[in-house]
DNA sequence: GATGAATGAGAATTCATTCAT
DNA sequence: AATGAATGAATTCTCATTCAT
């Protein structure tokens, strides 16, 4: 029935916007950023609005689902994590670059509290964000995934996407623990990466 | 404010309930696993009501607390889980036996969508819960582990607590995947505890 | 359509009650003095049964209607207070006799807070206690007010009801106002029954 | 929690309303002034909204606080009986100019049937109301009092406050007595303020 | 384009009252 | 007679979304 489609996210002709919308989209941004932060990317869109100084009308009109939102919220940081990915891999081995890399996405999600459970909601309001992330850093966890199962030092029969989500998983909140908890449990299954490499090559 | 206590979940004095009773308690727990499974653990009390057939002030008389629903549609197999370890103990060495202990708990969680993101909603209602399922999961896992880890088959720096949870996590849904998911990244986390195992070894 | 009546506040044929039954409506009154005081007089039906160690439907059947419990377990204390009077007459002028009563009556009102709320909550369940209160104590309080008036210490022209209403009110719990308060407001009610008469004597 | 501040209520930066927008506020007071005349102030907010032809959701909007309505719908008549007071002094000696003012308080509380019951209700939704009514109106009441008692013409041993609650009590509804019965009642207090004063002068 | 007022469908929860056991 | 389970209407309050201004 909707078929607006968000401004901002809409790589196929960005039109210009006028200085006063763009400067309601800045503010918007920020405003979720915060808000997310603090209530999680469900919170109310008045809540929203409102940090902004904005009418709900107004975010409604950038961002007509939620995942819109979300996704221009986080659209720089997973960009700049995708884009971390080449510097890593000339720095280090391929293993060591995987590791680096899959700690700074961890780093990403783990800080975004909110963000990860969005990935696996069931509300059709964040549908399109999965994909989203998929898209932008599948690729990039592929071609480290790759490089390192190729140098032996991972095994290679884990693919990028459930290595993405399993991460994404581990960076859920747990209890009363904070980021440390689930730095270390990725750690842990990114050992595990090694490990299953490990063996097959013992028995090689 | 709360005193009334849930009827099925209360240990002490578990006083029988008439037969038409228990009846709609039978009612609404089946009810309420059907419903779980559809629509999550955070479904309205309404559909599960009616779906057992009941008024929702029946559900609300025999589970005050939405967790208390949650707790007793899942007790049993819980308890269940926990009464596995002794025999997989019995027939395995330690490290074989942790992990097939968690395989089974994985099973548990990867078939009750949405029970696992109960653990951690943030949600009050459902406060209870995590502290439920720790009790009764925790000190099993803590053995088998703490085994595991005295035969050198494991790492010794992780609690139980934390690979519950982090099991826990890994269970959540991920877009169309199904448990064969689950079951493949636990098993990695379990790879990660072996390697840790390695390692120290052969640091030694 | 419901034809029962309570069957302690029946007047008419007080068939003897089984022990068991007597016992039950003793615990009732009882619990119910006890929540009234704690809770109002229209605290929820299932509290004053808990505490009474009965079920609800027992308390139904012996108090189909509110003011039926509400009646019963102020009964003696009505009584009482009426009973007083002659006493208070035999001792004392028409004039202190009336004022005396009159504290006493605020006395009984004002430390059951509820109590008088009741008597104008506008809730059909409370109904007919105005009509109880004023059969009761409608009498005593005219005789007293008719001596005194007859002995020209207090105007004339205020009716029994009307002064026992007043007081009812002036006995309602007033924001953080004790006992006391109504004690004061009361004291000058009654000095506005002499004033009227002084200012008719002096006239004459 | 609760921060939005009810529009009409508010002092400050009184923004202007949309024109629609006020036109529902006024169906809003409109509808309430006549819903607390049938039902009283706590009747449902649906039955309000309906009246209005408006949704809850509206008047949620514009009066988030039960309370904020029942001021809203009273705040004119409060102001004006407060303002009432320096006329009537002017003109009047100071004991005629308190009884009449007192009269006339007496004439807005018990011509509006219920909102006297909600100025000690005990609900938490009606908290802001008794100090609403002292910070209007206390003052007020203790100058005129002040003054009276300056004369002699009443005793001085009566607070403002004491005596505001006192006639709001009394102006409370009483079975089947409309206003003339809490003028007559409230008169009668009134002479209990004078027959101290008379009594402490003899005394002089 | 922006605004924010309005809507109204839920969702949770409570309790008086009935009636099967 | 006693019990207490069941009912479900009633009420409060929230929020996503639309649309008049």
């Amino acid at each position: 029935m909707q078929e607006r489609r968000s401004v901002v996210t809409e790589n196929t002709a960005p039109r210009r916007l006028r200085a006063d919308a763009q400067r309601n989209v800045d503010s918007l941004l920020e405003a979720a950023k915060a808000v997310f932060g603090t209530s999680g990317v469900d919170a109310p869109a008045k809540q929203i609005a409102d940090l902004a100084g904005v009418g709900v009308g107004t975010l409604y009109r950038h961002f007509p689902q939620r995942s819109d939102l979300v996704k221009a919220v986080f659209q720089r940081e997973v960009d700049a994590c995708a884009d971390a990915a080449p510097a890593l891999s000339a720095a280090h081995e391929p293993g060591v670059a995987l590791d680096k890399w899959l700690q700074r996405y961890t780093e990403f999600l783990a800080t975004k509290r909110g963000l990860a459970s969005a990935l696996h909601s069931g509300d059709p309001a964040f549908d399109a964000l999965p994909c989203y992330f998929m898209q932008r850093l599948g690729p990039t966890c592929a071609s480290l995934l790759e490089a390192a199962a190729a140098n032996g030092e991972v095994r290679a029969d884990v693919s990028a996407k459930d290595l993405l989500y399993a991460v994404a998983n581990l960076c859920l909140p747990v209890e009363d623990e904070g980021v440390a908890y689930s730095r270390r449990m990725v750690a842990l299954l990114v050992d595990g990466l090694r490990y299953g490499a490990a063996v097959s090559r013992s028995g090689a």
